[in-house]
DNA sequence: ACCCTAATTAATAGTTATTATCTAATAACA
DNA sequence: TGTTATTAGATAATAACTATTAATTAGGGT
């Protein structure tokens, strides 16, 4: 289902800051910043503002339809919702990657069981080093 | 084994602030921001620094015996690593709780094998609605 | 116990990510 | 096409954190 139907179902405009945005999410798979999104943009939208990005940003955390992830540092990074999945993160270069594994329901599960919440989702997150990392030392 | 044998380990000083910010994160399980240790202390020490708080959170970290939490929002809050557990986030008043819960080595297992990083951290949260602001509506 | 020195604190200024505000532009609908 | 409420863009403001620097202090040597 294309972003501008989730948008209008949700009485927002469809614009095309909104869907050029998305559209760099989905386009890459480096787990931009609001930043670096920003700067993407511009090379098309000269006039776009930094501003902007924030806040279909988080307009787009709104629908679910993408997510953000807090992995240490100061700064966000965001992230399309394929399906949930965990993220390894190297702690030399900083590099953030999508794993290919699934999130097994029995954890949820055990989550459940282990506390009075109404869970509704997770995000796991792995430290290492990569490959390349390894490597260069 | 105290902070103090830790902190002269590694040959480093053992100050009353320091002291002071790690019994603070043991003596509550909260897992407060830097400035909610700030504040706290600034009772029995009228002259600490914020910026002391900081320096000795991330020395802290560095030793491991403290981790740094990032669970969205733009503040990082602190815990003392007894083991590793998962966290739970309540998405309506933002209270994070310890989950008594293990990590299964299995989890890091499968890790390894979905990808070629040296993993040697992870970090779990589950968000959710806690039993007090599901019974609040 | 006292001194010396390097490490640490405290105060403050600076930086950076993010948010708020306000005016101009524009999507959606009649 | 015209109207209107929403959104974009520019910029100022905020808040978390970091760098700097002078003053203080822990810890080893005497």
């Amino acid at each position: 289902m294309g972003l501008d139907v989730v948008l209008r179902e949700m009485g927002c405009k469809v614009t095309p800051q909104r869907l050029a945005i998305y559209e760099v999410l989905q386009n890459c798979n480096m787990h931009p910043t609001a930043e670096s999104i920003y700067n993407i943009i511009s090379a098309d939208y000269p006039t776009m503002s930094l501003a902007t990005v924030y806040k279909t940003l988080d307009l787009l955390k709104e629908t679910g339809i993408i997510q953000e992830l807090n992995i240490g540092g100061n700064t966000s990074r965001y992230d399309v919702i394929p399906k949930p999945h965990p993220h390894v993160i190297c702690t030399k270069c900083g590099k953030i990657e999508n794993m290919d594994m699934p999130l097994s329901k029995s954890l949820i599960n055990k989550a459940k069981k282990a506390c009075d919440y109404d869970i509704h989702n997770l995000q796991l997150y792995f430290y290492g080093v990569c490959p390349y990392c390894k490597n260069a030392k």
